[in-house]
This record gives C-alpha cells, sequence and structure tokens, in this order.
DNA sequence: TTGCAGTGGTAAATGGTATTACCATCTTGT
DNA sequence: ACAAGATGGTAATACCATTTACCACTGCAA
C-alpha cells in the first residue's frame, strides 16, 4: 500500500527522484548515498509501483490479449504456453479469451480493448471473430496478430511451415503405396489451410496423381467435428486408402467414425496427421504425425510485437523442419 | 480515445453526469433527455470508459488471476474454462498463470499482486507455490482461493468430492474380484490427494481388506511422472491386480509404462482412473473413468468470490455426483 | 567579482474516472 | 408571500506514477 511519495518522504528526497530510479533513468544524477537511501527504503516499506496508476500515465497495460478457439485443445495449450513464455521474457502478461466461448468472450474483449487495457492483440481464434473485437482493434490501432488464419485487418501474419507438413505427410503415405489419399482439413478459406491443401495436392500431383472433388472435406478442430467429417468423406470417396489430417484432435475423432464404420486402421484405411500429441502413442492405433514447432509459434506471435518493423510483416517459423514421427496408422499397399 | 469529459462536452453536461450514468448511479437524478443525450454523445463518439484510469480511481481491475499447475493438462484446461466463464459471467477477465514456467511466471504474478493488478487469486497450482506469491497475496490482502489443496494462508478452499470418487472406483474393482488394488496418487501432503487416499482406504476397508505400505506411490499429475510411479508401485508391490489411479494423464503414463513391462490391461492388471478425458475411449486400452464436475468446479473456485464475504469458507462442488463410466480396462477376477 | 558549467536534485503538470458535497431553480403548501 | 422540499444537476478532489522544466548551490576560471 506504500505509494510513491511514502517512498520519497522515508529517503527524503521528492518523488521525481524515486520514480526515476526505479525506472533507472539514465538522465537521472544522484548521488550514490541518495540512490542507496531510495533503494533501501523501497525495499523496507516493500514498495511495488501501483500499476493502475502506472498504465494511466504511460498509456500502457503491459497486457497483451490472446483469442484463442478452444483452450482445451492441447495443440493450441502449447502454442498459448509458448505465447505465455515469451510475454513473461518481456515482462507482460497474456489474458486468454476462449472464443468457444461466444459472445461473451468476445463483448469483454471488445471492453478491454476499448478501455486502452490490451496493448496488443494477437487472435488465434480460426473461426469467425466478432465484427465487434476487430472494428475496437483498428480504431484503437493496436498492433495485432494473425496467427495461422488471415482477415480483412491490417496485422502481421504469423504461419507454420504448413505446406511443407502436408507435403510430407502426404508424401508418406504415397511412399507406402497408397494413390487415393483423402484431406481432411481444417476450416476453409483460411489460409493455413489453403497452404496445407496445396501441400496435399503438390505431393499428389509430384506423384502424378491429381484428386478427385470429394477428396477434401473441410471441418473444425475438434473430435467431434472430425468424426463428422470422416463420415462425410468416406461417402464422397468410398476408395480412400489413406487420409492425411489436418488436426490431431480431429484425427481421434476420424479414428473413433472409423471405428464405429467398422474400418480398421491402418489396415483398411492409413492415416497420418499434421500436429503431435504427448499420447499419440497411446492411442487405439497408435497415431503417424507431422510433428509442428507448436511452442515456438506461439513465441513467434509475442516475439513479433516486439521488433522494429511495424507494419505488416508475414513469418514463418522454422524453428524446426516439420518431422514426420512413425508409429503404426500407415498400412503398405502392395501395387 | 473519447474521454469521459469529452462525452460531457458534446452532450452539454459536468463529467459527473456522464460517469454516473454509465455506472448506473441510484442517487443520481436526471431528466430523460439528458441522460437521452448523454447515451447518444456515447454511441456517437464510440466512446469506452478508459480502464487505467477506472481501476486507479476505483482500486479494482477487475482482473482475476489464477495459477495453474500446467495449461497444457486437459483436466485442468476444463477447470480453467469453467472459470472463465464465470468471470466473464461478473464481467471480469482471468489472467493464467502457469506455474510450469517457474520462477519468470511467479515473480510476474508477484509484481501484479503487489501492484494491486489483480482483485482476487486462485491457486490450483498442486506444487510448491512461490513464497514471494503468497506473502505479497497475504500483505495485500486479497481475496484468494485454494482449489483442492490447501496452504497456510487465510484463503477459501473448493473441493471436489474427492473421497467419494476414490471409494467408487476402488469399488468398482472389488465388484470385479480384486482385492490387491493398488493406489497411484497424485502428490503427497496435498488436501485432496489425502481425501482420495482415504476414499480407497475406506472402500478396501469395507471389503474387510487391508492395503500394505508399499501399495500406494504418491507423483505428479503428467504422464511421464504417472509412468514413473507405475514402475515404482509394481516394483513395491508385485502382486497388484489392479490400479486406481488419482489423474487421468498420469494413467496414460501408467498405461505406457505397463505397456513396455509387457503386461497387459485389463487381462495382467485392471485401471480406473478419477477424471474422464474426451479421448478415454480411443486410447490403447479404452480406460474406464470417475467423471467429475471439472467445469463446474471452475465456476464455483470464481463464484466463491463474488459471494458474501464469509472468512475461508470451505466447499465441496457436487453439481454432479461422481459418475462411473465402464470401458475396457476392468477384467473380472475368479475367486 | 562576475560568469559559467556541473551537480543533485525539486515542483508541478498530466492522465481519465469516481464520488462527495454542494447549489441554483422551480414547485407546492399554507 | 415565504419556507420547505423536490428537481437536476455542478465543481472539486483523490487516486498514484511519470516526466519536463526548472532551480539552488558549489567550484573554478578569467
Amino acid at each position: 500500500m506504500a505509494t510513491l511519495s511514502d517512498i520519497a518522504t522515508s529517503a527524503g528526497v521528492s518523488s521525481g527522484v524515486v520514480s526515476r530510479v526505479i525506472n533507472k533513468d539514465p538522465t537521472l544524477r544522484v548521488s550514490k548515498e541518495t540512490r542507496e537511501r531510495v533503494l533501501k527504503a523501497i525495499a523496507d516499506l516493500d514498495y511495488s509501483p501501483n500499476i493502475a496508476a502506472k498504465s494511466l500515465r504511460s498509456s500502457r497495460s503491459d497486457l497483451i490479449g490472446i483469442l484463442v478457439n478452444d483452450v482445451t485443445n492441447p495443440i493450441y495449450a502449447e502454442i498459448m504456453r509458448g505465447a505465455q513464455a515469451c510475454a513473461m521474457r518481456h515482462e507482460k502478461a497474456l489474458i486468454v479469451f476462449d472464443s468457444e466461448m461466444g459472445e461473451a468472450s468476445a463483448a469483454r474483449l471488445a471492453s478491454m480493448i476499448g478501455g486502452g487495457a490490451l496493448d496488443a492483440l494477437i487472435i488465434q481464434s480460426a473461426g469467425e471473430v466478432s465484427d465487434q473485437v476487430l472494428a475496437r482493434a483498428a480504431s484503437r490501432k493496436i498492433p495485432t496478430v494473425l496467427l495461422q488464419a488471415e482477415l480483412e485487418v491490417d496485422a502481421h501474419l504469423v504461419l507454420l511451415p504448413d505446406e511443407e507438413a502436408a507435403h510430407l505427410a502426404t508424401s508418406h503415405l504415397l511412399e507406402h503405396g497408397h494413390r487415393r489419399i483423402g484431406c481432411l482439413a481444417t476450416a476453409a478459406g483460411l489460409r493455413f489451410t489453403e497452404r496445407r491443401v496445396d501441400g496435399w495436392r503438390s505431393a499428389l500431383s509430384d506423384a502424378g496423381l491429381s484428386p478427385k472433388a470429394g477428396d477434401i472435406c473441410y471441418t473444425g478442430a475438434g473430435i467431434d467435428a472430425g468424426a463428422d467429417a470422416l463420415v462425410q468423406l468416406t461417402k464422397a470417396s468410398n476408395d480412400l486408402t489413406a487420409i492425411v489430417c489436418f488436426n490431431a484432435l480431429s484425427a481421434i475423432g476420424a479414428l473413433r467414425a472409423l471405428n464405429r464404420l467398422g474400418k480398421k486402421v491402418p489396415d483398411d484405411i492409413s492415416m497420418v496427421a499434421i500436429h503431435d500429441l504427448p499420447f499419440a502413442d497411446m492411442l487405439h492405433t497408435p497415431l503417424s504425425t507431422i510433428a509442428m514447432p507448436l511452442y515456438e509459434f506461439g513465441e513467434a506471435a509475442v516475439d513479433i510485437l516486439f521488433s522494429e518493423d511495424q507494419k505488416r510483416s508475414e513469418t514463418v517459423v522454422k524453428a524446426s523442419a516439420p518431422k514426420l514421427i512413425e508409429r503404426q496408422s500407415v498400412a503398405t499397399i502392395n501395387r
């Protein structure tokens, strides 16, 4: 509860000096003894600066908002953790909004942006982001980072090596003799989805193949979404022998749906998922995955806010290349 | 960027009136027309109150800090989501600290508490919480809620029906003929761990059994911790036919370790875990679990902050009773 | 002795909101 | 006609840290 002027009084100086000592103002000239008196008073009174006052004065809150699709999805949780760690390193805190929670979350976020409570905004939400949020962010001109997606907004864009990952997954299946490889994609229209679709297509076309219209199905990132999508996919193209899945959690859903349809993985259908999971080896069918640098992706999202160049950068995080982790969800086909 | 006095000027009133209109001060008397002029000015200028100023003036930040053990653990993620939803309902935002991130996280949290940036603190972290954090919280007298654990602090305590859950899990195994039932517990010394251990013991003793010293192993909540613990447990008591596991994620680790040891679940060893997982049915061995009201648990943690301030309440969340979900990790033993 | 630079600070303005105390004008009752 | 109350507000201040402009004093040189 001690304030700056309490310290000042206790140290026998004016509050300006205390402030400048705390903030290491290089233009401040004080004697060594005075500085030490101030420091001692701070320690004695267990002083820490009032953050609201600081924020009011400096118009910085040291808070970064992040809008995430679904906090319980381990993939996104890992991204968040990277972002958190990086934020801490910069002495900022992250405040998480879950777009799964709908209007309440969006409204709260919008009001915080409006009130200047957020220094920056990171949007992971691949779905529809409230117009209110976007409008506020634009009108307050706060730096914005878009993860994977792309919106009609002046913002930084951070991506993963999506095309490479999807290409790798597809190639792996091709090497095992598969020719009819379907694609269980993420939400349509998003930048990273397109990039991965490109990877899938190009791997196919490198092998002299081209997919049919029904070979791809766009869907969400959850387990249930994956299950539904798989049913659609196999209905549209019933001759697929393999599937590339863009999200590990929807791969689990797909696995469940295949189970219900009485199809065995990998005997009847092979599968590779993008993104690894800590328990991928413990699944009913140990899942072959493409590991991506998710933690570093989260870090990059925050780091870019502290870079010099202000305008609309586009970064692809390549801390580590997409890496195939072979388990038991891919069978070899005899040609 | 519009301020209160901009609105006041635009509406031709003093800023006091605007503030009181916004905050619905019941003691304010204004004519209907004036009120509407104010409201219109607010809408026209797209005004929203500066949060830093508001916070400085009122010494409330509308921010709640929550310290969690591991954000990527789906169990904790679910709790967080409940807490988030409830916070939003109260027009507050949650700011998450991951104790897995160590000192950086603790330091940041401590400085935010010191600076008055947090209205309340929720501690889920079952491990060691930084003394600095606790000391600050105590000295600033901010309301604190402890989840599951118990510390030497004046705080609210929120619990799950732990004893009941462990009793249920153990009874289920007893009904299937098991007599040597081990316990893969969570961290020792924590209130909820003790409660669950009690449940395990009492179920055993209801059946006229009593566990041996080596039948229980205390450990952390992660996959790897679970794997290590299982090895210890089977080393200490190699005649166990069943295990109750206090955390679903460590159950996965235990499953992995059993795999490596060449033991089959449930043929060689049966297992029941406390807490359900969205993909529990898709595991190598579909895991029988005890589902608990985690979301409501998170809600309760926040809600209690808004109850009529009784000091040091103790709540057990019973939104739904612990519920056994049978899958295929329990075998019947012939007596 | 005046002039000037360097040393070690101080005082005051600023940021935007909430809140208390107070006040001017109009209406009503007698 | 005059006090009392109701009506519809206003003005001032506190909250606390940051930052700019300024100042008093000492020492040294010319």
